[in-house]
DNA sequence: TATTGTTATACTCTATAACTATA
DNA sequence: TATAGTTATAGAGTATAACAATA
């Protein structure tokens, strides 16, 4: 009885990172679809309800979107009413979700712990903490953006 | 002394393994550029390694590929050399890697494994091989493709 | 000079549809 | 009828460069 063949990521750790985060990224986006809401935009509501008042760059800053990729993202939040905008200086202008981005912001806050909840069911709560504290370990933001 | 505001992305694991695998992509990709090879060709090479005679279909089934972007991908290597074919039956046809095939795989399995090493750093082989399991606990291939 | 917001644009990755030739 | 390989193409997501207005 021959063995079976070995698989070849077995000791690569970025390969199932990858393919995991793939397919979590895939159900995330269908779980936000119905709320009209892509995860970069519900990543910007989430960022606006701890953090109001933040300007679009600051955003970027944070979640790693670029200043040229935050300018549609921000001008179709606008248009949807669920941000508002005060001017800090000529240049800059602060952001803070409106009554009704609460509104989605929360909606979408809710689709998204049940999808982690679904997604991450075999793991247990504290299981599931330290495994975002050892991601949160590896990863250095300088690396990137 | 104000409280600092809260992370809002401080409980979902989606997000941190979403920062984490791009982050290690990025560096993956840089760290194969010089042998010319893209993360996703090395792949292939990896999996023609272990799993020689695989048609190109199955190969895009095993990373989740479709056969549409296999296409060129495997068009690209046989036009480098690295692979050769045989035929199985008048439309599928055997892969393996040629010998320059299996030399570039060498070379880029230990960049591959520097890159690892380099990127997993702060964890013990031990809590690295736990993290694997737990990351291939929770990806269920049938969600994607 | 440096920064914010914006536009235009290009590049990669991925997805779908349709075709051929074979089975 | 179904499958392997291919081509064409469209859609995201992301990257750089350049500009106007402002600091």
């Amino acid at each position: 009885m021959p063995a079976p063949p070995p698989d070849p990521f077995k000791t690569f750790l970025g390969y199932h990172l990858r393919r995991l985060s793939v397919a979590v990224m895939s159900d995330l986006t269908a779980t936000l679809a119905p709320l009209g809401l892509k995860p970069a935009e519900a990543s910007i509501l989430y960022v606006l309800k701890s953090h109001p008042g933040l300007t679009q760059s600051e955003i970027g800053k944070f979640l790693g979107i670029q200043r040229a990729n935050m300018a549609p993202l921000i001008a179709g939040l606008m248009q949807r009413g669920l941000l508002e905008r005060r001017s800090v200086d000529g240049r800059s202008q602060a952001l803070k979700l409106t009554p009704t981005g609460e509104k989605t912001r929360a909606a979408a806050w809710a689709a998204n712990a049940a999808h982690e909840a679904r997604m991450f069911a075999p793991l247990s709560p504290p299981a599931r903490q330290k495994l975002i504290t050892q991601l949160r370990t590896l990863w250095h933001p300088h690396q990137n953006t």
